[in-house]
DNA sequence: GATGCAGGCACAAACGTTTGCACAGGGCTG
DNA sequence: CAGCCCTGTGCAAACGTTTGTGCCTGCATC
């Protein structure tokens, strides 16, 4: 059987609750008992039962990490399993352990997570890329990776949006160019709004009005219609010189798209992206893209959990991770700078 | 403050143990107080506390789902997270949590896993697709996915790969093919190994001799040493008319292999593949492939882990799950059959 | 030399359950 | 009508911790 602190105790020559205190550093005790207790314990190959401690703090070593929807469509996405690495490592670093939330068949994830936080075993939740947020109270502290529409009275983390559209925008600036498109604002994706603002943001410092008609909605670059009207964007006399794309994907459709009237890229037409995926990476030309870095973000948000659950963060705290620009081949000087 | 059993206890005026048997339905209570207890429960929507329940059972409710290295790598498969899905699912029918268990960075998975059992929260271990199993006794039970080398002493819940490959086989020779190649073979991975040995019984069957170097090794097809060898299979006289192939996107440079040579599949070739990725179901031609269900392969192997931690599986349990095959267009009758 | 004080430790209660045992009441049986 | 057994319930201990309180020792102070 496994040594309970009693075990300790006897070997040690001092009694239980010496034990404890020892174990947790308490100034209450000697220095050589603590020595000698320590010692025990490690001989002993002693771990405080989980169940005990939770048993009379009320509190567990646990958090649940709750899956929007099918967790086999979002673990699909290549950003999760990294984003469940940095969870995992920054779990490990703060003694933590992760319990996976997921609905799937008839229950919500709600109503998974409502059964986590009732069987008492979770302390806390972390909603993963969520844009819904709970409608009911959870009972346990809640971090948010994503960005919830409503932003007053959570914690979470998110990429920095605005900042990476506005960087994204002041890069082809940067260039020369003064005619640039935006491709996949949605409003339906908070990230393509906020996005788009920071591309606003850049252009307005540079004193160029914004043009409705190059805010490019078509996600579904294949789709004959929005890929004419877009088409005819590039046809025409002022034609843009650079876009701004919300994903690689979006990007490469672009690209066979100009291709096929005649426009190269970068030559004619400089592209910078977002997820800076494999298919960007190996894409002719390969393509200027901002990394997410979700290992990170999930890193600092199992850190905000970890704090919050401490008492060391009282005001809801939300923190935005900033992306870093990979820089390839699909940027050139703009062809009429000069 | 969350109800407890005593709250409960004192709403339907008896004591806790009453209680306590009433919702465990112990036939030593009458079915009047059940009832009145029961009632009370649900007005005071009361949940046990699980630690307390765990700290006297000295069990829980949670199982830790172990990653084998790096989890971004392995979730990267989508056969991952279909998997999970399956354990997910399975876990909230038995009413079990699952634990994340992820090593990464520095520490091993074994070291996490390790970890987890000392902390007292899970009270089983399935270890994902691990051809490793622990070395140490874990000291909890542990359901393995995926084929132990060594199947002595362990559950696990796999794939029956030896009947696939026999089922792979015996579906080429159904269509009048006797010349069947098998590409893909490498007795690093135990699942080649044992489709193999498939491939050999369906051909024993019919009192087809097995040719050696019809047992094509060469993964890499775009080695061009090892695609000179295939290509060297093809131009004999005798050439085989058909192949089975270990995944999909062997077969798909196996097509285009044959393509270069100016043999069509299926009409000079039929082949036969594994894992029924997207990639080739869009091939063109459509693969006929195995679909591992890697769904189901999750929901069995929990379900497994919980009937073994009830006590009901006494001797180490070994379920081997079928395959399905999806026929598509890759397979014809064979050209010289009549 | 008696008193005070602080340091260092043990005792016991508490957390919320489960479960063996004791016990009360009621219907039999003799 | 007394004793017995059975049914239904309560009591209390136990699971392994933490933590408030109290006690003992030894030292310094007056």
């Amino acid at each position: 059987m496994k040594a309970t602190i009693k075990d300790v105790a006897r070997a040690a020559g001092v009694s239980p609750s010496t034990v404890s205190r020892a174990l947790h550093d308490s100034p209450r005790i000697s220095e050589k008992v603590r020595e000698r207790v320590k010692q025990a314990a490690k001989e002993l190959d002693f771990h405080p039962n989980q169940m005990a401690k939770s048993l009379v703090s009320r509190k567990t070593r646990i958090v649940g990490i709750v899956f929007p929807g099918d967790v086999s469509k979002s673990l699909g996405n290549p950003f999760y399993p990294s984003l469940l690495q940095g969870l995992g490592r920054a779990a490990g670093e703060r003694r933590y352990h992760l319990l996976l939330v997921t609905g799937g068949g008839e229950v919500s994830a709600e109503e998974a997570s409502r059964q986590a936080v009732d069987s008492g075993y979770v302390s806390g939740l972390v909603l993963l890329a969520a844009e819904d947020v709970p409608t009911r109270d959870p009972g346990v502290p809640v971090v948010v990776i994503g960005h919830p529409r409503d932003e007053a009275g959570w914690h979470y983390v998110d990429n920095d949006n605005v900042a990476a559209g506005r960087a994204a925008t002041r890069h082809l600036l940067a260039h020369g160019h003064r005619r640039i498109l935006l491709l996949g604002y949605d409003r339906r994706y908070i990230f393509t709004v906020d996005r788009r603002l920071g591309y606003e943001q850049a252009l307005g410092e540079e004193g160029i009005p914004v043009r409705r008609e190059w805010i490019a909605t078509s996600r579904p670059i294949r789709d004959p219609e929005a890929g004419e009207e877009l088409a005819a964007v590039f046809r025409a006399g002022d034609r843009p010189t650079a876009a701004v794309c919300m994903d690689d994907a979006l990007a490469i459709g672009l690209t066979g798209l100009l291709k096929g009237m005649g426009l190269e890229v970068p030559g004619d037409v400089s592209i910078v992206s977002f997820n800076n995926t494999d298919a960007g990476k190996y894409h002719i030309p390969a393509l200027t893209s901002f990394e997410i870095d979700p290992y990170r973000l999930g890193m600092i948000a199992m850190h905000l959990m970890a704090d919050v659950l401490k008492g060391a963060a009282d005001a809801p705290r939300s923190i935005e991770v900033p992306f870093t620009l990979i820089e390839r081949d699909s940027v050139a000087a703009a062809p009429d700078s000069e």
